[in-house]
DNA sequence: ATGACCAATTGA
DNA sequence: CAATTGGTCATG
């Protein structure tokens, strides 16, 4: 008999069931292929678990109906980490499949040859480019050897970073093991895979990516299911690849809002890759040139160990930055909306190179800000972000308004410097371009944006406009760059507002050149504030340990445990009232969810409950906060009173562990 | 999800 | 008293 995993979207469907293997079927029906049975009277898919002798089901057993692929497709170390990850997120094993093993391909399975003759992997010799980082030679030391160390590192800046994992991957191979390496994106993906290849050779890498089109993925999965290619490079669902022999996996760019899973039960790369790392006994490598609080708590729980460049190697191989605020008074300046030192680092950065200009995503920031000081404009009634709404009559004076009360605001006044006028707070990358074109005549003036990203630019003179995160590389590194609207990216009311305006600098520091070649960043931002203090001591590190302390503190995650629960109203009172939460667990809300307002950006902030209509009975949110050590529980609670809801056929309430945003 | 079963509730 | 609705339970 067989023991099936039986696909279907119900909570409390979500455990093993006994079917009786037909004689023709005896061969095919092996642990971890993909079956076809019959379940209350209907055929689903299905997964064998394991095999075994007796059922302890009273009654008889239904016989199998068929064999989908007698590929074995689930791996024992996949399916323990899809149980873990299950249950840690408070999700099914159905839900954790779906994302770890991609759809059958029949043709791509018949195309994929046997097991390849075993090529000898590449050893490296000694530290290579971990020589460079105090902790680096150790670690590929210890991956050589066959251990499995666990870092948190902070690279250095360029394009190196592809090569310095390529070698920690070399170093895992000729240790006899296969590695995984998880990127946030398909143009890190292109990076990393060339690295790989040059290092280990192209026979070995398998690129895991969805895009990739569902021949092309399933086939590179077999090839590492088969153990042909022994490293998996790709995105989120990477983190299941089935290497053979495990031996390291890695996280790049950690804080990426990439590596959270949009789909349930929404786990996050960073979490799968330490459940597997515990469970394979494989070594662990997160990665960055920032560092998230999480990570953080990965040092400070004792999990992981910082491996991170020495304080003069930092200062010589970074850019130098200097901080500029909006007073400068240069009139050139001010009319490009660029403090003066900005402006002059364009200018002379110009003289030496590309100089890349970073601005924030059009629409990024809703709302208006004070035209004197630049100060987010805030409705003196509810705190919401004041508006100027458009479409009246050219020429009439259009009164600005409160974006979450709706409450006009006539006579708005600035608090802090008593300013009446109010201005866009972000301009749009089109016109930033424009006007700096017009600044710099004879320049060549490049856009990289969401539609059409640049993926690098030669080493000329050129200004190269780009948002957050989709910066070209520029051969040989920029000259300079220069990091707008910094105020507004830190005034934003979220828990993570300094951690992610210090990764976007960071990151696209990266790509200028060293100080001792001249290379300069100059952030427009308060400095006073904590992430661009960081930022210019190049310590991200000690930002991501300090903002840890802090949370610890106020009891905000990562330091505490967190959940959410997303439906009808009544739907999450009802979870909540069959859900047995671990001591100390705090209950807030529930708020009402806004409708979906396309006006507002995705990432701009929630109203506060007390500035909506009330008396609706939509969608609501609760938060549960416990400490973090009873996560496990409740996660295990949350799971078990979504069972015994989904039993009772109520609607379904989306449970959400360790959100990255809380909105 | 889907269906079976039992009990309470409603209608002639 | 039969028909209908609603809650509970099992699905191998």
């Amino acid at each position: 008999m067989a023991r099936v995993a039986v696909d279907v979207p119900v909570p409390h469907l979500d455990r093993p069931f006994d079917y009786a293997v037909p004689q023709p079927l005896a061969d095919a029906a092996r642990p971890g292929v993909r079956v076809r049975v019959r379940f209350a009277g209907q055929d689903v898919d299905g997964w064998i678990l394991e095999r075994a002798a007796a059922s302890d089901h009273p009654g008889p057993l239904v016989p199998l109906r068929r064999v989908v692929s007698p590929e074995p497709v689930l791996t024992p170390p996949v399916l323990a980490l899809a149980r873990a990850v299950a249950e840690r997120y408070a999700g099914t094993l159905g839900d954790v499949l779906r994302l770890a093993v991609p759809p059958r391909h029949a043709r791509a399975e018949q195309a994929a040859s046997g097991p390849a003759p075993d090529a000898p992997p590449a050893v490296p010799e000694g530290p290579g480019p971990w020589a460079d980082y105090a902790a680096g030679a150790a670690f590929v030391a210890r991956l050589a050897a066959g251990d499995a160390p666990r870092a948190v590192w902070t690279a250095l800046p360029g394009p190196r970073w592809t090569g310095d994992l390529a070698h920690a991957v070399a170093a895992t191979l000729g240790s006899g093991r296969g590695a995984l390496v998880v990127v946030p994106d398909r143009r890190d993906v292109d990076r990393v895979e060339a690295a790989l290849t040059a290092a280990v050779g192209a026979s070995l890498v398998a690129r895991l990516e969805a895009d990739l089109g569902p021949a092309a993925r399933y086939a590179a999965f077999l090839r590492l299911l088969r153990g042909t290619a022994r490293v998996a490079v790709g995105t989120r669902a990477c983190a299941f690849a089935p290497v053979r022999d495990l031996g390291l996996v890695a996280i790049w760019d950690e804080g990426d809002a990439q590596h959270a899973e949009p789909r349930s039960p929404y786990p996050h790369v960073r979490e799968v890759l330490r459940l597997r790392a515990d469970l394979e006994g494989a070594a662990a490598l997160v990665g960055g040139w920032s560092c998230s609080t999480e990570a953080a708590a990965l040092q400070e729980e004792g999990w992981a160990r910082p491996v991170a460049a020495d304080r003069g190697v930092v200062r010589a191989r970074w850019p130098r930055v200097a901080v500029a605020t909006d007073a400068d008074g240069d009139p050139a300046a001010r009319a490009l909306r660029m403090p003066h030192v900005a402006w002059r680092a364009v200018h002379d950065g110009l003289a030496r190179g590309p100089v890349l200009v970073q601005v924030v995503r059009t629409g990024y920031l809703p709302g208006t800000a004070c035209q004197t000081c630049r100060r987010p404009a805030r409705c003196p009634h509810c705190r919401g972000p004041v508006s100027l709404p458009g479409g009246g009559p050219p020429g009439e004076p259009r009164s600005p308004e409160c974006g979450w009360c709706g409450r006009s605001l006539p006579t708005w006044t600035c608090p802090t410097c008593g300013g009446r006028r109010l201005r866009a707070r972000a301009v749009g990358v089109e016109r930033t371009a424009e006007e700096l074109g017009r600044a710099f005549p004879g320049t060549p003036v490049v856009v990289s944006r969401a539609e059409r990203t640049l993926p690098r630019v030669p080493p000329g003179r050129a200004l190269v406009l780009a948002t957050a995160g989709i910066e070209p590389v520029a051969d040989g590194g920029y000259a300079a760059a220069v990091l707008l609207d910094g105020d507004a990216l830190l005034e934003r009311p979220d828990l993570r507002a300094g951690e992610e305006a210090l990764r976007r600098w960071r990151a696209a520091a990266a790509l200028v050149r060293p100080a001792a070649e001249g290379g300069l960043v100059v952030v427009s931002a308060d400095p006073s504030a904590v992430a661009v203090q960081a930022l210019v001591r190049g310590d991200p590190a000690g930002f991501a340990a300090r903002e840890l302390a802090e949370r610890a503190e106020l009891g905000l995650p990562p330091a505490a445990a967190l959940a959410t629960l997303t439906g009808p109203a009544d739907a999450v009172r009802g979870v909540l009232a069959a859900a047995v939460l671990p001591g100390g667990t705090a209950v807030l809300g529930p708020v009402p969810l806004d409708a979906p307002d396309p006006a507002r950006a995705p990432d701009a902030e929630a109203p506060p409950v007390d500035a909506l209509p009330l008396g609706e009975e939509g969608t609501v949110r609760m938060v549960l906060r416990a400490p973090a050590l009873h996560r496990t529980a409740l996660a295990r609670s949350l799971r078990d009173a979504v069972a015994v809801r989904s039993l009772r056929r109520d609607p379904p309430v989306r449970v959400q562990l360790d959100p990255r945003d809380l909105g």
